[in-house]
DNA sequence: CCGATCGCTTACAATTTTGTAAGTTCATGG
DNA sequence: CCATGAACTTACAAAATTGTAAGCGATCGG
């Protein structure tokens, strides 16, 4: 999926080891990701309820962002053994530490974002 | 540059209406936009101090990124009366204000960037 | 005056992300 | 057994970002 050989996956290999507040930003990087973590934040949800709830985002999306968070470390995808093919995600510890980060940049969102159409 | 009819726009454009947070993560995105927001924290720069300084940019993207900078107010660029094409690029009182978002980031990547390599 | 440097811009190409549409597999529910 | 829904996957296309290479008009230093 990525080439592992390009000037770009390079620079940000590169530029990960040298900045920390980079290397966060990378994992938060992708259109809905916030958005996941904030409803899982609510608790556990299924893939289905995901895509209800936000219906702008496409299965296709969802799936893939899932499977990021979830390299990344930050949640959990749990299959029922009683049923298969009925899951659910949830935050890992680690998903939820992120929670003071997310209010960070939701403190300044809310300072800042003044929509100018309203 | 972007198209203002494509659902990838739209997406953004209503995301960043219902999420703050994700809006600082927008504005916050690009390959070396921290990294220039540290840099120029650091005091005053010229556009060749700061190609100096971060080997791995090319002229071209620093251009693009300190433009995209301006654009969201988060630095301000200085043309000397004096003498003109000299100028120095410094952080607004919006950018400065970024140090705590950037800080929670990095605080967060200290704790979690363990580089697998190392 | 002349070459070097600064601060870009342009044209182009590669890479990466996101979206569209459809299909697949498995497991219920009736 | 059959239609339905859940949770994906696949093939493809559009859009966005990033990189490569070169050029261009000041201005500076000598």
């Amino acid at each position: 999926m990525r080439k592992t050989t390009s000037t770009n996956y390079l620079n940000a290999q590169t530029l990960h080891g040298l900045c920390d507040a980079a290397y966060t930003l990378s994992i938060l990087s992708g259109r809905w990701k916030l958005t996941l973590l904030v409803k899982l934040g609510e608790g556990n949800k299924r893939f289905s309820e995901l895509k209800a709830q936000i219906p702008m985002i496409t299965e296709r999306v969802l799936a893939l962002q899932l499977k990021e968070l979830e390299k990344s470390g930050l949640l959990i995808k749990k299959e029922s053994v009683i049923k298969s093919k009925v899951c659910s995600y949830e935050l890992s510890p680690l998903g939820k530490s992120l929670d003071q980060v997310i209010q960070s940049l939701s403190d300044w969102g809310i300072a800042n974002n003044l929509q100018p159409e309203l």
